[in-house]
DNA sequence: TGGGATTTGTTCGTATGTATT
DNA sequence: GAATACATACGAACAAATCCC
């Protein structure tokens, strides 16, 4: 019998992905026997799954209460943001007019994938443009810097299903293009204004109108299914 | 009983202290009974103790061999060295000219600490003058600056008290003062150059000549020996 | 408020893998 | 290279806490 870790990740991996594509929602409890039983696992090992990913702030493990998927307050979701605006500042500053032909070549593979995704309607379209910025961050060839993108990016996952707009998705892949161009070219002035931009775009329009919802009244948030009953 | 994880909570400071104060050197061997016995408890806790701190990277743990204190390569250490140059930029670009007087009397109350720890020759002084830095990370009031600073923080001990040399703690109160005036009146044209130079005193002299004594042939290193062997 | 069902926290025996002689 | 010694990986079983009527 296989007697390493392998198992461990299996399941830290199955989770992972069931999270990050939403199979998952935050507040999902996530009792050791039952993904057990789902993953032909013994709770031992089930458990060190969820501990890794709770030292990632995937999921909330609370003590003699389980675990559950991490459902982070919109104080967490503006820190991650800020937080991360700030690390993929110092990527491209690493990167920028330094990558290496194979670079440009393996980025300009993850951005058609991401295009064929997007353009047949596929939702792992959502995993190749967040492994984009993981990619970018790799390749500044700092294992630290790509751990901490890493779990940035997981975590915005998580956010922008929580409190994204089903649409936050549109018209990414034009601007990861002209992130690349910039890159190339060393076209720093143009570069730092069009990463910054393309984040506020996904991430931080996605909590703003979330506040904003937070904010309105049930009167607010009723009127589109008036306005649909009245056509009616 | 008690059935919280307040015990892994004991045996993970326990064993992070020793490992930060050198008492547990790099390569150490960490079995699982002995630590158990040691704290009094049992396989099972000391192990999610030892994960805690893998997670941390300052143990190593790789499969059916068990856990050893990390032993970061010259590699992993100029790494780490640049992205915490970089992370405390971010930090001190958030507090620049923006401390509250009840957070310039704490960082004041650091540094005396800090002072007297030092002129009475005790070891603590370390552990304060890193504790100075992940005290101001937590000023920003982002929580997740303030892990990454912690981790980093962490490891740097690790790292210095590998490469560095024994006197590498010198002179470093009076930096830590200039930091804080700089940041009180937000003098960032002074205060950015000042905290490059702190760090690259404290961390990258260490590599650099750990590196240089790499390079050195056994002849070198052995010239202070065979002077001593000359005069006697 | 209480009690039963469920789930987590922990221990420890056994199997398996690694290191050593 | 085999045998031995030792440490880790795993899982079953029990203890304790929480949850849910």
């Amino acid at each position: 019998m296989k007697q390493r870790g392998e198992r461990v990740d299996a399941i830290y991996a199955g989770l992972r992905l069931a999270i990050l594509e939403q199979v998952l929602q935050p507040g999902t409890k996530l009792p050791e026997d039952t993904i057990g039983e789902q993953f032909g696992a013994s709770r031992t090992v089930v458990r060190r799954a969820l501990e890794l990913l709770a030292s990632e702030e995937l999921v909330d493990i609370r003590p003699n209460r389980g675990a559950t998927v991490a459902k982070p307050s919109l104080e967490e979701a503006r820190d991650l943001f800020s937080v991360r605006q700030d690390v993929e500042h110092l990527v491209i500053r690493r990167l920028c007019g330094r990558l290496t032909p194979a670079q440009v070549k393996r980025l300009e593979a993850q951005i058609e994938a991401e295009e064929r995704a997007h353009r047949e309607g596929r939702p792992e379209y959502i995993r190749h443009a967040a492994e984009f910025h993981l990619v970018l961050a790799e390749m500044t060839g700092s294992p630290l810097l790509a751990r901490y993108m890493r779990q940035l990016v997981g975590r915005s996952a998580l956010i922008l299903g929580l409190y994204g707009r089903p649409r936050w998705t549109d018209c990414s892949v034009q601007e990861h293009r002209d992130l690349v161009a910039c890159l190339v070219t060393g076209d720093w002035a143009r570069l730092e204004p069009l990463m910054h931009d393309h984040l506020e775009a996904v991430l931080s329009r996605a909590i703003d109108t979330a506040a904003h919802d937070k904010d309105r009244g049930i009167r607010d948030l009723l009127a589109p299914y008036a306005e649909a009953a009245r056509s009616a």
